[in-house]
DNA sequence: ATAATAGTGTCTCTCAGACACTATTAA
DNA sequence: TTAATAGTGTCTGAGAGACACTATTAT
């Protein structure tokens, strides 16, 4: 490989700074919630003490791809080593940070708090929390954050009614009533409970790991995940009707 | 705003190299091709003489976003101003390119190739060559501009099983007939006519605007797209069973 | 009239929604 | 036995595929 830039003149063109945000939602109290980090109180930082996705430069010597460098970011806050994450998209230009022309790779990222956020994993003291997504929302938001996580919410909602992403929000063993909650919440409407079941049946991605008691009523079957890496896709939306 | 950095330390870190590559479609003789221009045949930059993607680095000066970037890579390549462009995904690593650790933003277009293309508005000397979106994924390409253009092609075939996409590469006003053809073509298997036809009339995307003589046969309805911004997606997948 | 193309009518099949039904568990 | 939850069966309606049918045009 030639490492010697013949074309210096392109090379030496000004380069915008590169960061990857991460959007990471997770279902809590029976919430569809994202993680925010406070920006440093420090008045000489761009948008001190808002808060603002979780994210920051991509380092060129830590990080060998894009997504190595939003599996670290994720690993920084919640100490979550493996879930589902997927690129979301690009914004760049030249107002989005005071500190010059900025791109920013967004990734978002599906995890199941309970069993994997472990405070002590986590790097660097700075303050996260959890908000319900639509609070967030409403929050003003440091960069152009409010716009990526609007996008990383549509993105997730539409993708919910054809594909079993929300099982990715889910702690293995769940049961079919536990994971139409969890589609109930992040959609915000009810479903019918035998037309969700023939469906994600019939979709077949699911394997069946043997009775889960609850505290009450009749035991529910409980499930895992066939093959985490991707999503499946149904053959239609859910409520194809009005 | 305060334009001057206090973590200087940040700042200093070593940025990537940042490129935007357009993946461009059109249909020609009724193929679906993709748009390629051949690299330097200077021994001295990376990958001479081969077949890439358009696209270069962005230009912090010229360029306010990065979607204005993507605009000028489609004008100085075909001349082009006004198309479908959509952004597709981002590839980064500290391998793709030999300069060093690079990122390109990759957008896809879709244009019709009949009344825009213009020769003379094409910048620059650079060979250009319109091929089957087949026989492209065929070739060696630049960079990882295979992977880049596969999952271009993956993300138009999809998308043209539940939207009106395949409507922006054609030359208005069109027929349905002839919007037929072009999904045909792009998915490379037939479709029912009456279905088809039932489809694209209930989405109310398009407009008649009177009747076009073809060289044989009865005339037939002309339309334009009411609104070019953005597709439309139908309740369903084209194929439903299978 | 014929060939060629545009456009319609109608049957069937699949699958989602609706909703009433049965099954299992703990108190 | 009752309350609470899990799980099933069956009807209906919407919409896609199949395909035969009619309509319009140039020769």
């Amino acid at each position: 490989m030639n490492k010697i830039p013949s074309s210096a003149s392109k090379l030496s063109f000004e380069r915008p700074l590169v960061t990857v945000d991460v959007v990471i939602f997770a279902i809590q109290n029976e919430q569809f919630t994202v993680l925010l980090t406070r920006r440093p109180a420090v008045s000489s930082d761009p948008f001190p003490g808002l808060w603002a996705l979780p994210g920051g430069f991509l380092d060129v010597l830590q990080d060998h791809t894009l997504l190595d460098c939003a599996i670290r970011k994720l690993k920084d806050k919640t100490g979550v080593e493996t879930s589902y994450l997927e690129q979301l998209g690009s914004w760049g230009g030249d107002k989005r940070d005071p500190r010059g022309w900025s791109v920013t790779q967004a990734y978002f990222a599906l995890i199941n708090v309970k069993q994997e956020i472990d405070q002590k994993q986590v790097r660097g003291s700075t303050e996260t929390a959890w908000f319900a997504v639509d609070d967030a929302l409403r929050k003003r938001l440091a960069f152009d954050h409010t716009q990526i996580l609007s996008a990383a919410i549509d993105r997730v909602r539409s993708k919910v009614e054809y594909t079993s992403l929300p099982a990715f929000l889910m702690e293995e063993a769940f049961t079919l009533p536990q994971l139409q909650r969890v589609y109930e919440v992040v959609l915000g409407r009810p479903m019918d409970k035998s037309a969700f079941r023939r469906r994600m049946l019939d979709a077949d991605f699911l394997e069946a790991v043997g009775l889960i008691d609850g505290s009450l009523g009749r035991s529910a079957m409980g499930y895992r995940i066939k093959n985490r890496v991707t999503a499946v896709t149904f053959p239609r939306t859910f409520r194809a009707s009005e």
